[in-house]
DNA sequence: TATTGTGAACCTGTTCACAGCA
DNA sequence: TGCTGTGAACAGGTTCACAATA
């Protein structure tokens, strides 16, 4: 009696989530080297994780395999793809071109995953005249009319971090609700818009925790 | 009759470890603005979490504030920035320098927090040509002795996928425990080396999740 | 009195181990 | 027979609520 969609099984937890897109890229390889099927145990390997999780990951979608063989890989690939919204196009926005922006409106894979940018913006009138990635760098001042244009759903920020809570705001304002935040500091959003960040030197300064405890040697921590 | 360390307690929580380098940047901001001392409240406000977990994180490294009134922003900063091990320079190599390995070469929290870049190194000799953020760009066969003669303990892998594994297998070979990967691709390395990913098109992806579940009514699940 | 530090309860995520099925 | 799918046990992380205390 327990409700369902036709299509789809609700409530994925959220670390299950966070690894779909991983599991994605694993088949979308071994459909390149021209494996057709793959057990629990090849697909975990490919995906560095162990075959338990990766099948209690995919029970949260459905059943999908077959008991004794494995999994259809273009069949599963299709399943997650779905799953994750990547089947229909995304249009997304970048604001900020400086190195950072230069380097993730030239990532190619943006386009291969189903992402468009559509728009480059900043600020600083002389970027404005650049064209990068094939695109005009145009102003911030263009952002809603853009959103509203291109039914954008992704804003990227790639501002120094000082900006980057009236880039936010102005991008909530306009009607994005999910904003990947490469700047680093913490932004404050209304519920229902997802943040996620992105900060090279809060993961340099986990790596630094951990080298710093195996350079002390094992033992050591018992003290009188 | 427990063990404990003179100056820092052992087993902090992964999650825990996570958060301290945004406690750090919070902390610095504070100090910025003249705060001299703020209450676990307060510093969760700026750090973008609840003060029970604040708090909680804190109570692994030791009791560094006050009841009644808070902490010391300068002494819980030099206690966090201590734990951390940012307190001592790290020297990091990026190889790959395509677009993002610019960006990162040229990213100025890098030295503000300790880290410093003390080569940047490609494969393509076309590369080794150029001079980025005032460091001659090496061939990739300079690793070993680099690694050697500055004590790298951080690689950053900003190649494409296909050279990622490695570049990584190369770098474990020269004595390095520690790398962050911004090549999509999943790493083999030995037990005791410690990666980290940044993966651009698997945030995306996750983002495109929640994005396609705000545009589905609530209340549709309910079905038959 | 105001705020920290923390046991206990709760919740989320992982792993185990095996029943179910092609 | 071999591999998936999953309940149950376990581990890790978060939140609550209050005792400890400057």
């Amino acid at each position: 009696m327990t409700a369902r969609t036709p299509d789809s099984a609700r409530d994925i937890p959220e670390a299950t989530v966070a690894r779909l897109p991983v599991y994605l890229r694993a088949l979308i390889g071994l459909a390149e080297d021209g494996t057709t099927t793959c057990s629990s145990e090849e697909l975990a390997a490919s995906a560095g994780v162990n075959s338990a999780k990766l099948r209690k990951d995919l029970s949260y979608l459905g059943s999908y395999g077959t008991r004794g063989v494995g999994y259809d890989v273009e069949y599963l690939r299709y399943q997650i793809a779905r799953e994750i919204g990547v089947t229909q196009d995304r249009r997304v926005v970048i604001v900020g071109i400086g190195n950072l922006g230069h380097a993730l409106a030239n990532y190619s894979g943006f386009r291969s995953r189903g992402f468009r940018v559509v728009a480059l913006l900043d600020a600083d009138p002389a970027r404005q005249a650049e064209v990068v990635a094939g695109l005009d760098v145009r102003s911030f001042d263009d952002l809603e009319a853009i959103v509203a244009e291109h039914d954008v759903s992704i804003g990227v920020i790639a501002t120094p971090a000082v900006a980057a809570q009236d880039v936010a705001d102005r991008m909530v304002a306009a009607g994005i609700t999910s904003i990947l935040n490469f700047a680093p500091t913490v932004l404050a959003v209304p519920d229902g818009v997802d943040v996620r960040k992105v900060d090279l030197s809060i993961e340099l300064q986990i790596l630094a925790y951990h080298e710093q405890r195996k350079s002390v040697a094992p033992g050591t921590e018992v003290v009188s």
